[in-house]
DNA sequence: CAGTGGTCTAGACCACCTA
DNA sequence: AGGTGGTCTAGACCACTGG
């Protein structure tokens, strides 16, 4: 574990169990330094990684203040980690449909980088928050890539497994987001009604190093779908 | 203007008349410090700066990548500085439909941070992309900091106002999300029916300093509405 | 004008990738 | 093994805030 990252989650404990607000005022940057005996840019690069996780914001010739959303329940749009690791509070499950290996889609080859010869994992899965149907979600994974998965696997974490299990490195996403009405079939899926709202997720992940993965298409219950976005004007 | 955000700006330009694609590599960091004759940290910091913005992306051992995502004609979620910025291509325009001072609802107060008998402006307008509907907004203005509105600015860039006109720096924002069916009153503004899909996105901006000074609701044409998002694993 | 965060440097050393 | 990005330091200097 690198120091700075110690350092902010350190800090951003420190937040919670002291129960701080909105507004709070931080300790400044010197006493840090002092604290965790580093030097000022790590201090500094400790406090970034929390500005951008929405934990905290920097005011210059003022000090370092506690940043906290008011609202309660909402699915983070950041971290491309899976569901898993943000909502601690809801129950995250899922139900296969379908797992086999098979040639992509000319949609899935193109967003995975992939010729249609090619293998890959097509998972179809519907995913339930506290109960409730949450989406449906279908994906694609490049088997040279994401070389086994089971039954198990997807219905627990798959992402968590290609973390751990296979010890890849998930480096960055695109997502694109629209809108539209439920057709027949995605409606029975979700326990709705045809025509009713739905949001589609298409998201692209990658590994550290640049290579697509995992090309997936989510189909959201548009009566579990509450997400929230914190964004800083990063200069 | 700082350097790394000079360095960054010319990094960008680069990539962009060359025509760089996705996976291209880019020059070693040695050579870029040889380049702008500045220290390793600098160069560094332009790179974070441009790898958050989703341009590049590094990979330790092996080089700088350039990241590109392939779909042309999506709204950026990042990016809390209004639309006009975004959409070059695309035509953004407003058709204000009312702008009066008034007391806030108890919403607006909670999320301003203000007490009930404080002024705020209150605005509504229609925005229209590529002369089609895109949404419906509603904004609170703390009076206290956006001191003046009129039709002009209005019928314009708020935003743009705000940063030039005012002074004022836009720091933060916090983004809720949710969808729904269009009511009779949207459906008419929106050129849409009642009962069809709806997203509505609440935002609380905040000034650098952490103070909030708009709270917006905005409900958007299902139509015309493709959001993207870049996010990055942010050790 | 004192306090506080931000930028920038030069250099040492480390971790990872490719071959 | 050689190349490449990432971390960390110590210190100088700058820019903004607020009494």
């Amino acid at each position: 574990m690198l120091k700075y990252q110690q350092i902010a989650i350190e800090i951003e404990k420190y937040i919670e169990e002291q129960e701080l607000q909105q507004g709070d005022k931080l300790p400044v940057l010197e006493h840090f330094m002092a604290h965790f005996k580093v030097s000022k840019s790590t201090i500094t690069k400790s406090l970034e990684l929390l500005e951008r996780k929405g934990v905290v914001y920097q005011v210059r010739g003022s000090g370092i203040f506690v940043r906290r959303h008011k609202r309660k329940g909402y699915i983070s749009l950041l971290s491309n980690q899976g569901f898993k690791r943000e909502l601690e509070d809801a129950q995250i499950s899922s139900k296969p449909l379908q797992l086999e290996v098979r040639k992509p889609s000319k949609e899935a080859a193109l967003n995975l980088n992939l010729h249609e010869d090619e293998d890959v994992y097509y998972v179809k899965r519907i995913r339930y928050i506290n109960g409730e149907t949450l989406c449906v979600e279908e994906s694609y994974y490049n088997k040279a890539i994401v070389t086994y998965l089971n039954k198990e696997i997807v219905s627990e974490s798959i992402f968590g497994y290609i973390r751990e299990g296979l010890g890849l490195k998930i480096g960055f996403s695109d997502m694109y987001m629209q809108m539209d009405q439920l057709d027949e079939n995605e409606a029975v899926h979700l326990g709705l009604k045809k025509g009713e709202p739905k949001l589609t997720v298409e998201t692209v992940f990658h590994l550290t190093n640049g290579q697509p993965f995992d090309f997936s298409r989510v189909v959201y219950n548009y009566k579990q779908s509450r997400f929230f976005l914190q964004t800083n004007s990063d200069t």
